[in-house]
RNA sequence: GCCCGGGUGGUGAAAUUGGUAGACACAAGGGACUUAAAAUCCCUCGGCCGCAAGGUCAUGCGGGUUCGAUUCCCGCUCCGGGCACCA
């Protein structure tokens, strides 16, 4: 045995014999029990960062502890390999987005096998390839079929200078990344999918997912956004026609209070009052500037004009004014809302500024009403009572609205009905680097689904877009086609799917049997229904919202389809919280903003440690300090963890990445801590080393104290590291295994005793195993090295034993007055007059509690006695 | 702006989730070994008072519940994620 840790020569060889061994490789097994541990596919964007390590970290250590508990795992890899930053670097190098795409994936799987991750490779997939996305194009067809996938307007930012549609991320301050030209929103034709459709199941459903983080299921449900409330109208007369002017409300109770009406600048009444109203012609072309972005809208300025169209309060019969509102959004219900200004903030501020009335229908009682002060109840669903409000004065919120809703419906004006906050889902693209929509334009026939045997429409892979919008419009090779109906010259659809898609049923495709695969005859196969629903799914908390909603959308399509038995695709979710590091930027002479490596500067501290300032290392000038944030390439703050895998091996990687913090929060980077991370590899090299002849040492009957206790230190750090990994907190394993190797090397320094070999000998076992999943290459290594076993992914988990567990005293924590003023010792099992009496009679209680009287003693077994004077 | 998280020493964090705040590490300082360095090992390490024993304050800020609050409740503040075309 090598007396010095080599790192990159035990990886090598560990890896080696795991290929050669085909350890990783998933046979489905119908007498283990199963276990799917999927990780978030990559997208291939060059070279792994550390996200992914510390995503696929966390995915191989419960995948390596799974498999040594006696499950039968899965655990594979793909690549999302579609997307804008293929197209951006196409730009940039002139190179085809698939070149660069294919290149990027043979470098990063090449990064991720020296990772030692147990991954079946055979599953490998990339969602760029025409087998594969064949299928998104199949289900799209279906899907059109069922009336899921349809056809309408969408709204997208426009460069006017580019002429192409910019994603959200390419609009900075309302101006397109690559011209500056002021960006327009505009309207072109699309396709969406029905996940409305699927609103109820997918909000119901959640309760179904108790291994789901609450945080994630909150985020989704106010996502989906159900509300209860009541359609009704307000009805008018337009150039001598009845029209009525729908809006939707969940405060039906307040409809008394209501001064105007707003509309989207797109509703057919602003676009009506604007023939003749150049004035509003002019603020409704002004709404449509700006980009597509909820968070624009919602964070610009609030602004209107009144329309000088008057509709009739529907059970007052009042006149009130529609205003057109750029806060309205067409989208959302029927694009008009009613302005209630006393018990609505947004319409609140709407009137101050415009000067409408505001008057007031709720009240609380014991408050009252003042245009600056009544914002703590102004709008109290549960103290709030109907006034100024004719017969419905007097009613509270339910019975109100109830009233209202009764009222309305007789006259045929409203009834109550449920909304969603949730939109359907737009899929097309304009852009080259997708999978294609199976559509053929045909002059005669519109548009025509591709025949299911024409399947795949395959994406030439040689073009180079230019910025200047979808380069498939000027391949004739790949537009020109006969209509697959009537046979005549048709032209391809170039619109592209949202790589959004491709993501919806990947975890489905790793299940496919790889002779289903290699025929490529079906989309999924019964070995989807053996191995799914994934038992653990981990990625990302940035992908809690959108990815996973469209995923569990996707699977019950699928299985309304026939396609699949089950009904959610992730049983359990890890949402992994980002890597962040500091961020350090310097506005350069033409106003642009210059970032700066953390390498790139020094930090200044203040005596307490505190970062007070940096400056450049080359210049020696200041440089802004812009807090923490996720690495990304453009804040040029992030870390290659390759230096790291070369410098100090993955093990070290690994396990820092464990160690630095647990899996949910976010993690900041600090390089050092790595270092930490190899001393610690390094010891238990070592460690192992000096023992190696005692490893096969045999555990006697009885054990003198001093073994006794170490012996149950190890058991019991176990028991807590167990514990641990039942919660995923895999920070405090580490540190367990950091602890059992405290007490190992003490008690081997301290005494040259035989009579502890075997308690050495064991625990140093037990510390392997449960190292094992976060430093495997090691592990293997010293496992095998010291005759354990053949195979410690063979070895079972280990468990504490009783029998190493017992005591018969043990430790109280004494508080006077929920203080900490001492300790006493009891007897294992010790009843509650025992232990009081101990208390009272310690010497600590006597010199706090002043002589006097103990009013209450709380006594918590195997805790803590508080004396109460 | 809206929705969801988070804030504990110089730093990352722990506290079996209402019961000894700071385990385990990192950094720093001191020492041993060495011709020297690296590596390794040992010691100190939240603030204040104290020679010490010990006391006292302290988990972003302000309140509350409790014998007892990092943990539960209310308000604020700062940081992170998402907001439908980044993935």
């Amino acid at each position: 045995m090598q007396e010095k840790y080599l790192p990159t020569d035990i990886e090598r060889a560990a890896q080696a014999h795991w290929n050669s061994t085909k350890a990783f490789r998933a046979v489905a097994d119908a007498k283990r029990p199963k276990y799917y541990c999927l990780s978030m596919f990559p997208y291939p964007s060059g070279k792994l960062h550390m996200g992914h390590v510390r995503n696929y970290t966390i995915g191989d250590v419960l995948s390596r502890h799974h498999r040594m508990k006696g499950y039968n795992v899965l655990q594979p890899m793909g690549w999302d390999a579609f997307g804008l930053p293929a197209e951006n670097a196409a730009m940039q190098n002139q190179v085809p987005p698939a070149k660069w795409t294919w290149d990027n994936i043979a470098y990063m799987k090449q990064q991720l096998q020296s990772l030692g991750f147990a991954l079946d490779w055979e599953r490998e997939l990339a969602t760029c390839a025409p087998e594969y996305y064949k299928w998104n194009q199949w289900l799209f067809l279906r899907m059109l079929e069922k009336g899921i996938a349809y056809k309408k307007t969408q709204v997208v930012n426009w460069d006017p200078v580019d002429q192409t549609v910019l994603a959200n991320e390419q609009v900075i301050e309302g101006r397109g990344w690559r011209t500056g030209a002021l960006v327009e929103k505009r309207e072109i034709p699309g396709y969406y999918l029905a996940i409305t459709h699927y609103a109820d199941e997918l909000l119901a459903a959640l309760d179904t997912l108790p291994g789901w983080p609450e945080r994630v299921k909150t985020m989704q449900a106010n996502w989906i956004g159900k509300s209860t409330g009541l359609r009704f109208a307000f009805p008018y007369e337009l150039d001598g026609k009845a029209e009525k002017l729908w809006v939707f409300t969940t405060r039906a109770d307040t409809i008394m209070g209501v001064s105007f009406c707003a509309v989207a600048a797109e509703h057919p009444l602003a676009t009506h009052a604007a023939q003749s109203n150049p004035q509003l012609a002019a603020f409704i072309d002004e709404c449509k500037h700006g980009s597509v972005m909820e968070a624009d809208l919602a964070t610009m300025e609030k602004k209107g004009l009144p329309t000088g169209i008057f509709v009739d309060h529907p059970l007052t019969g009042a006149k009130v004014e529609v205003w057109v509102g750029n806060y309205v959004l067409m989208s959302y219900g029927d694009g008009a809302v009613m302005g209630v200004p006393a018990h609505d903030e947004r319409d609140f501020a709407f009137a101050r500024k415009y000067g409408i009335a505001i008057e007031q229908v709720i009240a609380v009682e014991g408050q009252s009403f003042a245009l600056d002060a009544w914002q703590e109840w102004y709008a109290d669903k549960q103290r709030g009572r109907c006034v100024n409000s004719g017969r419905y004065d007097g009613l509270g919120y339910e019975a109100a609205v109830d009233a209202i809703a009764a009222d309305l419906a007789a006259k045929g004006l409203g009834e109550k009905k449920v909304q969603f906050r949730l939109r359907d889902w737009g899929v097309s693209r304009q852009r080259y680097w997708g999978c294609p929509i199976p559509i053929v334009h045909c002059e005669e026939c519109g548009s025509v689904s591709v025949p299911d045997e024409q399947l795949p429409v395959v994406l030439p892979e040689d073009c180079v877009p230019d910025g200047s919008g979808n380069p498939l419009n000027k391949r004739a090779d790949f537009l020109d086609c006969a209509c697959p109906k009537c046979g005549k010259p048709a032209r391809r659809e170039t619109d592209t799917m949202d790589t959004f898609v491709d993501s919806s049923w990947y975890y489905a495709r790793y299940c496919v049997d790889p002779a289903t695969r290699a025929a490529n005859t079906a989309m999924v196969d019964a070995s989807s229904n053996h191995w799914m629903p994934a038992d653990q799914y981990i990625g990302g908390i940035e992908h809690a919202i959108l990815h996973l909603l469209y995923s569990r959308f996707w699977t019950k399509v699928m299985r309304d389809l026939g396609l699949v038995n089950y009904d959610e695709p992730f049983a359990n979710l890890l949402t992994q919280g980002m890597v962040l590091n500091h961020i350090f930027s310097r506005r350069n002479d033409k106003g642009g903003i210059e970032y700066f490596a953390p390498e790139e500067v020094d930090l200044r501290r203040d005596e307490d440690g505190h970062v007070v300032g940096a400056t450049c290392k080359a210049d020696g000038q200041p440089v802004d300090y812009g807090g923490v944030g996720t690495m990304s390439k453009s804040k040029r703050n992030g870390v290659d963890p390759q230096a790291l895998i070369e410098t100090y091996g993955a093990d070290t990687a690994r396990f820092f990445m464990m160690f630095a913090s647990p899996p949910e929060q976010t993690l900041e980077w600090s390089d050092s801590g790595v270092e930490g991370a190899y001393r610690f590899l390094k010891r238990v090299w070592a460690f192992g080393f000096a023992i190696q002849s005692q490893a096969a040492a045999a555990m006697p009957a009885t054990l003198a104290a001093g073994p006794a206790a170490l012996r149950r230190e190890i058991h019991l750090l176990l028991k807590q590291a167990n514990y641990d990994l039942g919660k995923l907190q895999f920070n405090t394993v580490a540190s367990a295994a950091m602890k059992m190797l405290n007490a190992l090397e003490k008690a081997h320094k301290e005494s040259a005793d035989a009579s502890q070999a075997p308690v050495l000998a064991e625990g140093f076992s037990i510390l392997l195993r449960v190292l094992s999943p976060i430093a495997p290459h090691l592990c293997h290594t010293l496992w095998t090295e010291l005759g354990y076993g053949a195979e410690i992914l063979a070895a079972p988990w280990p468990e504490p034993l009783e029998t190493a567990l017992v005591q018969d005293e043990q430790e109280l924590v004494l508080q006077v007055n929920g203080k900490h003023r001492g300790n006493i010792r009891v007897k294992v099992g010790a009843d509650r007059t025992a232990i009081e009496a101990a208390a009272l009679a310690s010497e600590a209680a006597q010199k706090f509690m002043e002589g006097k009287p103990a009013k209450k003693v709380v006594v918590v077994p195997g805790r803590l006695v508080n004396i109460v004077v």
